[in-house]
DNA sequence: GTTGACCTTCCCATGGTGGGAACCCATCTT
DNA sequence: AAGATGGGTTCCCACCATGGGAAGGTCAAC
């Protein structure tokens, strides 16, 4: 049993020292092991861990995702149906997320799109957040 | 010079009550003058600002660059292309956020797309979120 | 024995928004 | 006159995920 520290740990799965304190305080991951000057030891069960962690994070999971995606990694028992329904809600809210942005960025194209952008200082840009824009609330 | 409260300008504006006192305390907008009772109340230019800075959330923008366009806007003399690098700046930031929630999305669809989603526990998103997946890192 | 590189805990900040307490004020009804 | 209702006011706390930094303990090497 291999036993790091925390800046080992930090290294080898990507998340930093200070997350890695943190997930320890909203209990995301177990306390690890302390040495006698009481500094965190990880085994490698605990790195697993912290990398499923991390690359949940990369795909955009929030923090109560994770918790559940832990659990059913952990429980043999589970139905895959558990696992699929939690990605498919996430991607749906993946997918709204970025279709408001992408929203906003038309609207500002278009608008950009009709701006001179030189000297003078007409702007249709200031003029569509001066007042409404019909279409546009 | 019509006066309205903070009610009431919540209400023509859009912007929550709460909003508007925060907007005021980080210098967004100017102090409204006050009665005797020391109760807001807004002018007609404060509901315009008020308005502006509800339409640029709208479209994504941060207090900082608000900040800047409202004094775009009041400033007579601007250049169109002041206004134009602000919102193409905001423009290449929203794609990217946009581009980076799609990533995700994209990802956890073709996931989700094998994984049966039934009683068995055999499932390649948890595979994917336990070791890496070679060329998502 | 000192330097420097770790580790520890604790508090604070971000950005944008909301919740709620505790209190003041105005008006309408009993 | 008293009280209910529905404003207003300030102030603090919460979210989510992350980082900064202070103040101090511990260990290695030189």
């Amino acid at each position: 049993m291999t036993l790091v520290t925390i800046a080992q740990a930090s290294a080898t799965t990507g998340v930093s020292a200070k997350m890695i304190r943190h997930y320890e305080s909203i209990g995301l991951i177990k306390p690890p092991l302390r040495t006698e000057n009481r500094y965190r030891h990880y085994a490698e069960s605990d790195l697993h861990d912290l990398g499923f962690i991390r690359r949940s994070r990369d795909l955009g999971f929030s923090f109560e995702d994770i918790r559940q995606l832990l659990d059913l990694w952990r429980n043999k028992a589970r139905s895959s149906a558990e696992v699929k329904a939690i990605a498919l809600r996430h991607i749906k809210e993946l997918d709204e997320k970025a279709a408001a942005l992408a929203g906003m960025s038309r609207t500002l194209q278009s608008l950009a799109a009709s701006c001179h952008g030189d000297k003078r200082p007409d702007c249709p840009i200031l003029e569509a957040l001066d007042h409404s824009i019909r279409g546009n609330p």
